[in-house]
DNA sequence: ATATGAAACTTTAAGCTTGAAATAATTTCC
DNA sequence: GGAAATTATTTCAAGCTTAAAGTTTCATAT
């Protein structure tokens, strides 16, 4: 996948593959430059992030199913995540009356103080891992990336 | 991470945040169907897919750090991959003369007969996911992501 | 009411991933 | 030449990830 260097492919269809390899190698760099800093600075995991920032922006909850399907990731994954952050303290998950199989899960108090915090440092970095890129191009990549993820959301 | 719909974000630095978001989506969205269908067709995976892409182009044969920070993972995560694709037969290790503590990687002929194949798939994949991206569009988001990752590259 | 099926979630096994510690070989520097 | 630092790699523990199988609960249709 993230092949790079050498030689160069070229014919139909190349121009999208080497596209994608570059999106790719763009995103695990920051990815890993995130992953670091979270780590180092606060403790925590890119995971951990991701679930703690979907509920933070639901603060009524959300179920398992709604973060598995929010986060693109699969259910059994989240339950272990959901886990861990539970057994820190930052995530509660609360029993519904209606239907007894599923739960609430939300930011505790601490949770929510704690994501605040951790977010503005994340905001500041992307800010600094992407300050090469004018405020032009981010909201021309954005439109383009949105334009072809749309090919995809909700295909199968 | 992975954040998305609900109250668009604004302010100064958003678009930046906005387009990390997009294309952390849009690289996890694509990334899965790719796994998905290695799996399905070749029942192999990705990161293996990655280490004999990157074999494949350095017939030579690579050390394992080489491949370490080509694929941009930790050393110790290559050296599993690599031994699963030793013990499939696919990929050989081979000591050398000069220095003990290494040992060339390469792909094995089958190795090399069996990438020969699925690479193709993928290019297919890959044309068939992107499709909707013109090979204009392509060329322009590769060239905008390669100076932003170039901020990157060899930082530290 | 009760089977049948669907839905929400958890568990499991296998594999991927990292950072840190451990090994081993090489190079550098007195 | 030998200690000390460096380099290449593997090992380890903990955590992330998936797909598949299992559990419990709910909804539907007899």
């Amino acid at each position: 996948m993230v092949a790079g260097p050498l030689p160069a492919p070229s014919g139909p269809g190349k121009d999208r593959l080497r596209l994608w390899i570059r999106l790719l190698r763009a995103s695990r760099t920051i990815e890993a430059e995130l992953r670091e800093r979270l780590k180092k600075e606060f403790n925590t995991t890119l995971p951990r992030f991701d679930v703690m920032a979907a509920l933070y922006r639901a603060p009524e909850g959300m179920l398992m199913s709604d973060l598995s399907r929010f986060l693109l990731v699969s259910n059994g994954n989240v339950t272990g995540i959901v886990d861990r952050l539970v057994s820190e303290g930052l995530v509660a998950r609360a029993r519904r009356n209606g239907d007894r199989r599923t739960s609430m899960v939300r930011l505790t108090e601490e949770g929510s103080k704690t994501f605040g915090i951790i977010a503005a440092a994340h905001e500041g970095w992307i800010g600094e891992l992407l300050g090469k890129v004018s405020e032009d191009d981010a909201r021309r990549l954005t439109g383009m990336l949105t334009s072809f993820r749309s090919n995809w959301e909700g295909r199968e």
